[in-house]
DNA sequence: TTGTAAGCGTTATCAA
DNA sequence: TTGATAACGCTTACAA
């Protein structure tokens, strides 16, 4: 590979000509600017951009480091986070922890030993928090996106989902459910334990009382959801609830089958709302409408390219906590057909 | 930020001593060593990896480029990577031209400047060619994934399409099928030109003739499948085939949607068979299991590893083209139920 | 407009 | 076992 140095001997100048000439800096005569270029052409010059980023101390790189590459879920977020870098001179590299706190571990230290000039982290495994509270101890610019680890003096981008798991009881209240149950997604997940919150303080709210066994713990997996709706369905048998708040619609869609399969009707007999607007876990399952509250993820991989920047930009600035509300999409789930709602 | 000269002071050495205790080198007294690792602590010191990738020639990462993040299609390639680089000391970084061929050169060129010791580059546009081909004109290691661009002295890893779409054709002549039609993928991309070619060869073996009308060129939506095969209802009423071949799996949920709707058996009447074996977009969607020639997708991701790898470390070897065979899955979409099969 | 030289944070060679 | 010192490929004062 040609150096700026093989160039400038080419063309018969110096380095600084050179220099100057590729980042199209004034200061170059039209015939030394020529004899340059032409010299690049000839050597098949490429600048060095690790050479670059070690004298400019910056990469123009944002790392983003996601629990996996393989789940639509975070389509929407991958797709803000592309827009966010447009036009700004930017790029956005992904890569994936694997679902495994090591290797996320891993690739967060990759990208912070001076690869990146940022790193966005997206996830909320309670794992995480350990790595996340080792990161804030240095300045590192990050921004932390989905954990409510609640770490003074960091970056994070959240979405109330206490209030989105009160939305949800309100929804399902309004709905003439009294019985409301709640499936957990997976509780070793910051945003599972929000949601339940959400739900025990709906409940409070609507002086509804909840005991142990209306709290189903269970994950993100449509076969988990499934099986445990079905042991459900053979365990309570006339005693079903009215409603049921799904921690995440995935399991909600795994749950609906079962009760599908068991004669039992959504909504008529049990309504039911998720979480996540996940289109393609529902997508053709011949499922109704899965009711949900939808997560604004596109704006917030937006925010958080623009909330990094402005950290890598002004290190010494306070960190931004951005909360993002959930809104509720109502689909037929959770309908009342017998009042034509 | 410290820096290596910050902690060789700290701890009142050389750099040399502090370099061979972050490399883990012998030469070092066990009470400097000592001294040196309690200094790192102290100044909270993190190696500058773009000052030792500048000196050491190397990143020790692998860029990928994909035609998007945000289609499950490319999940399995995604894992395939991924498991290519465990354990291998290198590093997977991820970006998405976009479908757009100006950002996929973007991207390229980007790793290519000395950020990545060598690039994957995944697709089959033929608006890539040109890309690749001036790639192909340095020396900077990388290897295409699908394209048959037939460049000469590049790594390549393609999967036999034209080999796939005679299979398709073969297979659906043994279920008795005579008048085979097909559905083309995306006509700018190379797979769904060597498809075709595949199935012309196919046709033309069994001595069956193929009229202009007999090839609809599709795309990779499934809207366009069901719109297309929704007008081919309407105007050959009568006269459908018994048989088509479909570029994609997507054009054919959506063309069998629409065969459906219109009361058309799959397979009694019209026997089906797409390409890619993808799950996503067949999954639940109430139709009947998709016959289907699967690529190896993951395993073609581990091996564009192994190649590059190769030639990062001997870049004067001579470079591969791996040709991978496609699988068919049988399904019910073809089968001849009163044959019993 | 031009070129010299210092420096970015490492590694590695070679004396001491 | 140690520590100068010269790279790596680039940018950027500063001087000419």
């Amino acid at each position: 590979m040609a150096t700026l140095y093989d160039v400038a001997r080419e063309a018969g100048v110096s380095k600084t000509l050179v220099s100057r000439t590729i980042n199209h800096q004034p200061g170059v005569s039209p015939e030394n600017r020529k004899k340059i270029e032409e010299a690049m052409r000839k050597l098949q010059y490429t600048p060095n951009q690790v050479a670059r980023s070690l004298v400019l101390q910056k990469t123009n790189i944002i790392g983003v480091v996601l629990d996996s590459l393989c789940e639509p879920y975070y389509f929407d977020f991958i797709r803000g986070v592309e827009n966010g870098v447009d036009d700004t001179g930017l790029e956005a590299l992904f890569c994936s922890g694997r679902e495994l706190p090591a290797k996320k571990d891993r690739m967060i230290n990759f990208f912070s030993q001076g690869r990146v000039d940022g790193i966005i982290i997206y996830g909320s495994a309670t794992d995480d928090i350990s790595i996340i509270r080792r990161l804030a101890k240095r300045t590192f610019p990050f921004v932390i996106v989905e954990n409510e680890a609640h770490i003074e003096g960091i970056n994070s981008i959240v979405v109330d989902n206490v209030s989105g798991g009160e939305m949800a009881v309100d929804h399902l209240v309004s709905r003439g459910c009294r019985n409301i149950w709640h499936f957990t997604g997976d509780m070793k997940k910051t945003i599972s334990q929000s949601r339940k919150q959400g739900y025990l303080n709906g409940m409070k709210k609507h002086g509804l009382t909840v005991t142990p066994k209306m709290i189903i713990e269970s994950s993100f997996e449509e076969m988990m959801g499934y099986m445990q709706m079905k042991q459900l369905i053979n365990e309570c048998a006339g005693n079903l609830p009215d409603g049921i708040f799904f921690g995440a619609d995935v399991t909600a869609v795994g749950a609906v089958r079962a009760l599908q399969e068991a004669g039992i009707r959504v909504p008529e007999q049990l309504k039911v709302v998720g979480f996540d607007n996940d289109i393609y876990c529902t997508a053709g399952k011949g499922i109704p409408g899965l009711t949900t509250l939808c997560q604004p993820l596109r704006e917030m991989g937006i925010e958080a390219v623009n909330i990094l920047r402005d950290t890598i930009q002004n290190p010494s600035a306070e960190r931004k906590n951005v909360l993002f509300s959930p809104k509720l999409i109502i689909r037929e789930s959770s309908s009342n057909r017998e009042e034509g709602i």
